[in-house]
RNA sequence: GGGCGUUUAGCUCAGUUGGUAGAGCAUCGCCCUUACAAGGCGAGGGUCAGUGGUUCAAGUCCACUAACGCCCACCA
């Protein structure tokens, strides 16, 4: 970190050095301190990489761990990494599979064993971008769910769950992904609106001639499973039938007629067949009518009915085969077009087979009541609050939970089963094998558990439970959980019963919901749209045909790679420039606002690496003025400016802003407070006005003092201000600044978070400063719109001053002149002194520059007439409201008062603009 | 079928307890003024999706409507 800053922003050239000396120096170790500060990540997959949700997501949680380090608490961001069962394993497989190896070549350990090579290879990418993005993380506690001691954790929770019942094991129908050849859960099947068919079938009614009843199915295939056909018992055409049987068509079956609710006598014929092993519905129908479960698929969803025609084939091949037969059997009576709800896999894509197998489940029931209650209470709070809707309807609902997956990779289910099946489930296998007896032959279960069981423990297991560890004592509970809406239910509901469950308290106070990073156009980014921005090309930029090249390799659909590489050299058509870390978190934190999307766009990132760049420039303007000079370090006389205190007040305003709106989760509002307080007040005004101090040659030793002083100490405060946001630019000119300010510390990161000093606010110079500004900006406006070059000095008369700007103008006047570019200032004693003049009002102080070379008359009647049309309605609309007798009866004092000052003013301005009107025009036509 | 969200300037978005609309980017004009052209100064631009209601007063509260989006749900 060199003191001499290069005279343009590159944050290449800073950012990962600080990073890495922050590391070396272990600055991210928490600090010892009564207080705790504590955010668990959600741990990204091991094997994953960075995503822009990722990087927006890790940006507020440093944010917030920054701030409160700052502030003192002893803090902890823990992070890791999750082993993400079938995602890793299918990642694996197609590695595999590209050398025509299959996991079943292999065998299971040696595959796992392959996992875990890939997991060394590949799982430090995501780290190691998570260093790119500026995370303070202390390393050391990086945990991941197959950790030796996060996996003790689950198998204690899988024993206890099971020895109070709340784990059980049960043949049910599950969600069958024939793909992958395992179970899901409910919430990894995606339903989604597809185009099919509703087949009318006749089945023949047993022993009468040419008496059909005709059932509508979107799944004819399953017919060879069919073991009822039901239909409504309100259902006048079809009550004589129920109790009679049908014979099922293609096979030697004869299967009853029953009434049951189910059968909607508006859907379709009004009968319904009934497959309880392969449907949902039916299942529950077979449960009442004591229907028997006829399989006849296998793990493929390929017909399994030895003996049939149709064994052994896939089940669309087979639907196909036996409508054509049962159309040339004249069974079919009508083929309609149907819109259905398709359920898939969320990984495969393949349809889900509602299937018959032995899994674990949780009973969540009881668990969710006690996790309704803490959010019902106010316990854990959704921010923003909307979110609580949407997971007291799911919670209300819930569904127990199959956890068993016919994977390998992921922790292995610790039941174990004897010769005769019976199950022992304990910590290890010594434990079931004590359990079991000596000499009892045992065998572990095959399956593993659904990944989100180990993530639902998160929050207390990588703090080191069950063992009551000092870390555990000091961060648990967590104080925030930041996450995306998306794994709500997959994850925070989890973690807030099994927290509650096994630690009695809640794993989290605060839920802080975010948004999805969307592209420009508000599509959803996605790897097969080819519209995924990878945060690390917008830090490091990248050039066009390496970001065509990255879009458009290992498509999924290679055909899209044209449309990709189109569209990607029309957005990009100069690749993406190198922006740096710190102005894509403040991007982010920009973005940040509750309960809303974002559309993420280029140009804002650019408009804060600009702002970065105006941070850098304004401290090199700083360090130019204080280096080597007396700021005050070691006492001496100070003379605080207009300028110094105005500065000094307006900070203490930000200050208790600044706090407010981090507190609030208000991380847009906060970049907006402090953007414009740097650029708008430091920056524009500030900074200018110190120039005419350091400048002078007149000013004394204690205002060049103060001046310095203060000029440095407020960058020093903002800087800790924004260090939370970005902290690499903070670190790098607060290091160059800090001894001026007289500061000491080894890191920005661990100086205190600003707080505002009551006593520094100043009303008064800010009202002063207000009429310098307004005076100012009224000369300002003239310039513009008559394209006065700001470097043509102007003669200024002021006329219609009252005492108050005399003052002003006494101790101000050369602000006025050196900031406004005066040439000079005369006041007239009488009004009708004036020459003729463009005019700036401030309040009833009209600022004149007169007529001259520069001055188009013509220009000012147009200029005067614009300002008359505003001021004429501002009084329309407040003259309209103070003449409604109701308004001014019923509307509060301050309101009414307001609104007369209003007016007055308003009147006063268009007097004087009138005037000026009336003067210009007689001398144009003079 | 339920539930939720969004709709404000050309674009992306703010707008706290109701007091008469703001920012960034883009646009236009003038400036290479000794921190910064990744800059300075100035300007233009909005019937706050629509209708109705409450109120002295509605972008803000209520009801309905429309469009878009998301989540949940077994209609075969």
């Amino acid at each position: 970190m060199s003191n001499a800053l290069d005279n343009q922003y590159q944050p290449s050239k800073i950012e990962q050095a600080i990073y890495k000396a922050w590391e070396d120096r272990n600055a991210f170790a928490a600090r010892d301190a009564d207080s705790a500060y504590c955010i668990v990540i959600p741990p990204p997959n091991v094997t994953g990489s960075l995503h822009m949700g990722h990087a927006f997501q890790d940006t507020i949680m440093d944010l917030l761990t920054r701030y409160h380090r700052m502030k003192g608490d002893q803090t902890l961001w823990q992070v890791g990494t999750d082993h993400a069962g079938i995602a890793t394993q299918m990642v694996v497989e197609r590695r595999l599979a590209a050398d025509n190896i299959s996991r079943h070549d292999l065998g299971r350990e040696k595959f796992i064993e392959k996992i875990w090579e890939w997991k060394a290879e590949s799982g430090g990418t995501i780290t190691r971008q998570l260093r790119r993005m500026g995370a303070a993380i202390d390393w050391t506690r990086e945990r991941f769910t197959m950790d030796e001691g996060l996996s003790e954790a689950v198998e204690e929770v899988f024993v206890r769950l099971y020895e109070e019942d709340l784990i059980y094991r049960g043949q049910r129908l599950v969600n069958w992904d024939p793909v992958l050849h395992t179970a899901v859960s409910d919430l990894e099947v995606e339903s989604a609106e597809e185009n099919g068919s509703l087949w009318h079938l006749r089945y023949p009614v047993s022993g009468e001639q040419d008496t059909y009843l005709v059932v509508a199915t979107t799944r004819p295939e399953t017919l060879l499973g069919d073991s009822a056909v039901a239909v409504n018992p309100e259902d006048e055409r079809y009550k004589h039938l129920i109790g009679k049987t049908v014979d099922l068509p293609l096979t030697e079956r004869q299967i009853p007629i029953v009434a049951d609710e189910h059968a909607d006598p508006e859907f379709g014929s009004g009968c319904v067949k009934i497959t309880p092993a392969h449907d949902f519905n039916d299942y529950e129908v077979g449960k009442r009518h004591d229907l028997p479960l006829i399989n006849v698929l296998d793990k493929n969803a390929s017909i399994d009915l030895p003996g049939s025609d149709y064994h052994g084939l896939d089940r669309f091949e087979a639907r196909k085969r036996m409508v054509a037969d049962l159309q040339e059997m004249g069974l079919v009576d009508a083929i309609k077009d149907h819109k259905l709800m398709v359920p898939r896999g969320d990984r495969t894509g393949s349809v889900i087979e509602p299937y018959l197998t032995d899994q674990w489940y949780v009973k969540v029931e009881p668990l969710a009541k006690e996790a309704i209650k803490v959010v019902e209470d106010g316990e854990i709070k959704f921010v923003p609050e909307s979110w609580n809707t949407t997971y007291f309807n799911w919670m209300n609902d819930i569904q127990d939970w199959c956890i068993s997956r016919q994977i390998w990779w992921g922790h292995r289910i610790p039941a174990w089963y004897d010769e005769d099946g019976k199950v022992y489930v304990a910590r290890n296998e010594e434990e079931a094998q004590a359990k079991a007896g000596a000499g009892v032959t045992l065998t572990q279960d095959n399956d593993v558990l659904d990944t989100w069981f180990s993530s639902a423990l998160w929050p207390f297991s990588t703090l080191g439970w069950p063992e009551k560890t000092p870390e555990l004592n000091k961060y648990y509970p967590t104080n925030v959980l930041v996450t995306g809406f998306d794994i709500i239910f997959f994850w925070v509901a989890r973690m807030i019963m099994f927290g509650l469950k096994f630690t009695g308290q809640v794993p989290f106070r605060e839920v802080y919901i975010h948004g999805l990073v969307r592209d420009q156009e508000g599509d959803k980014m996605s790897k097969s749209k080819g519209n995924v921005l990878d945060p690390i090309d917008l830090i490091d930029g990248i050039d066009l045909e390496s970001l065509v090249a990255k879009r458009t390799k290992g498509l999924m659909q290679p055909k899209m790679a044209a449309k990709i590489e189109k569209q990607t050299r029309k957005q990009f058509p100069n690749g993406i420039e190198s922006y740096g870390t710190d102005a894509l978190r403040f991007t982010f934190a920009s973005q940040a606002t509750l309960g809303r999307d974002i559309r993420f766009d280029l140009a804002r990132v650019e408009g804060y690496r600009n702002f970065c760049n105006k941070l850098w420039n304004a401290s090199r303007f700083v360090l130019m003025n204080t280096e080597g000079r007396d700021c005050g370090q070691n006492g001496g006389d100070i003379e605080l400016s207009l300028a110094d205190r105005w500065i000094i007040s307006r900070l203490q305003e930000v200050e208790k802003e600044a706090a407010e709106q981090i507190d609030g989760y208000r991380f847009d509002q906060l970049a907006q407070t402090l953007y414009s307080f740097v650029w708008d007040e430091y920056c524009s005004w500030y900074v200018e006005l110190t120039k005419i101090v350091l400048n002078d040659e007149t000013a004394s030793e204690a205002q060049q003092r103060g001046t310095r002083q203060t000029l440095v100490r407020v960058l020093e405060t903002t800087l800790r201000l924004l260090h939370p946001i970005m902290p690499f630019i903070t670190e790098e000119l607060w290091q160059s600044i800090k001894d001026l300010a007289g500061v000491d510390g080894d890191t920005i990161m661990n100086k205190e978070f600003p707080t505002p000093d009551a006593d520094k606010i100043d009303s008064q110079s800010v009202t002063e400063m207000k009429w310098v500004q307004n005076v100012i900006t009224g000369v300002r406006n003239i310039r513009g719109e008559m394209n006065i070059s700001p470097s043509k000095a102007l003669p200024v008369l002021l006329n219609n001053a009252s005492q108050h700007d005399l003052n002003n103008l006494e101790q101000y006047s050369h602000y006025l002149m050196k900031f406004g570019r005066f040439e000079s200032i005369d006041v007239l004693s009488q009004e009708s002194a004036a020459p003729e003049s463009a005019t700036a009002l401030v309040g009833s102080l009209k600022v004149l520059i007169p007529l001259g070379s520069f001055i188009d008359a013509e220009a000012e009647v147009v200029r005067l007439n614009k300002e008359l049309e505003k001021a004429e309605k501002d009084i329309a609309g407040v003259a309209g409201r103070l003449n409604n007798p109701a308004f001014v009866d019923k509307a509060p004092e301050p309101v009414i008062a307001k609104a007369r000052q209003q007016l007055q003013e308003a009147e006063t301005t268009k007097a004087a603009l009138l005037e000026q009107l009336e003067r210009m025009t007689a001398f144009i036509s003079k």
